[in-house]
DNA sequence: TCAATTCACATACGCGACGTATGTAGAAAT
DNA sequence: ATTTCTACATACGTCGCGTATGTGAATTGA
């Protein structure tokens, strides 16, 4: 076991407190969770916490941050391997819906996020997934198969649509039935942004 | 002036208390909202509130009930006004991104709401925007106007991406221009519900 | 009319959580 | 080897929620 730099004993402790902090943000929510409980379960104290994150708010910042780049990875990755038209916006989509179904994106991503941090795109992280469908959007208006509005109040719709329909999904007794009624009627929507032959 | 009856005070306090509490929440957030300064501006204490409300998270729900029943309301004329058609749907839309642009709708309603209060589908008032929004869109499948997909589901796509539309209007430096390109988009989603002629 | 009761609200208290100020041990620097 | 620096721990003050208790005015019943 080789010895470790102070830096990287930093980044270990950072590591620990952000884990801890996302279980227990998802699990109980930003505001219920208590610091002394979560530093406690990392084997730390809030001075640790107060010393890396300045607050209560920049640890959940940092937790959003590290989710968001995950989660904008996964559904680059599930777009790309639908190829790189419609049905690659398409897929982005429908796996931001399905990505919204686990308690940590949706708790802390989508309804801590907003409420404590204020609006997503302001975020440091950018909101990777926002900006990835963007990019997407742009990237078809370019080919013709999207109508030429603006490409992020589209990525902006698109994925609102998608915090909506994850929202009723997780809620809903039948949430693989509600699924296939929720991806159907965003794939209809979708269409709403496809240039017409006219 | 009549001597009241004590129905009356209480409905008055009630009233006095939620008022408070909707100033309150939209300027500093529910969270960072002290109940003690709450109730001190509407003349009373905090026995009026746990009294009539039960606990903080019962005020917000009156509040939010409050606006919903506002919005809906307000929505409903806006929509009825444009007309019963494809028109009505679509101005139902813009009027719930415009309304989201108030800092107390945008604020209570659609930040701290659902983070604090679950769902919003599950909310008493039933969330009033939504209901109507899926009466209107019933009304047009039943017209042939909307292609026959779930009409619950359309309406909580819409009423999503209708939301982020508010957050981002309101966040952005030129309210004006964004806004426009916002319901640019908006139309062209929704235009994916219509039947195709296919 | 008057005593008893109810109730809407005020007052008082305890507890927990956040943020800060201060302490400390070990690494880094010279 | 001494000094400095720093990453964390410890200790403290403050604030806000929820509850338990008190009180005076309105209501009830005879």
């Amino acid at each position: 076991m080789a010895a470790k730099k102070r830096s990287e004993m930093m980044e270990e402790t950072r590591a620990k407190l952000i884990a801890s902090a996302r279980k227990a943000f998802a699990e109980q929510g930003f505001a219920a969770a208590s610091m002394d409980d979560l530093t406690a379960e990392a084997g730390l104290t809030r001075g640790a916490l107060y010393h890396n994150f300045g607050d209560k708010r920049g640890l959940l910042q940092a937790v959003v941050d590290q989710l968001d780049t995950e989660m904008a990875q996964r559904a680059h990755d599930i777009g790309a391997r639908a190829g790189t038209g419609w049905d690659g916006l398409l897929a982005e989509g429908v796996a931001y819906i399905e990505m919204a179904l686990e308690p940590e994106v949706q708790r802390i991503v989508l309804l801590d996020g907003p409420a404590f941090l204020g609006d997503p795109s302001q975020w440091p992280s950018q909101n990777g997934c926002l900006h990835m469908t963007r990019q997407t959007v742009e990237r078809l208006i370019a080919q013709g198969v999207v109508r030429p509005i603006d490409p992020e109040a589209a990525a902006r719709l698109l994925n609102g649509a998608a915090l909506n329909a994850a929202l009723w999904v997780a809620a809903s007794p039948d949430p693989q039935d509600v699924l296939a009624k929720a991806v159907e009627a965003f794939r209809a929507l979708a269409e709403g942004l496809l240039a017409r032959p006219s």
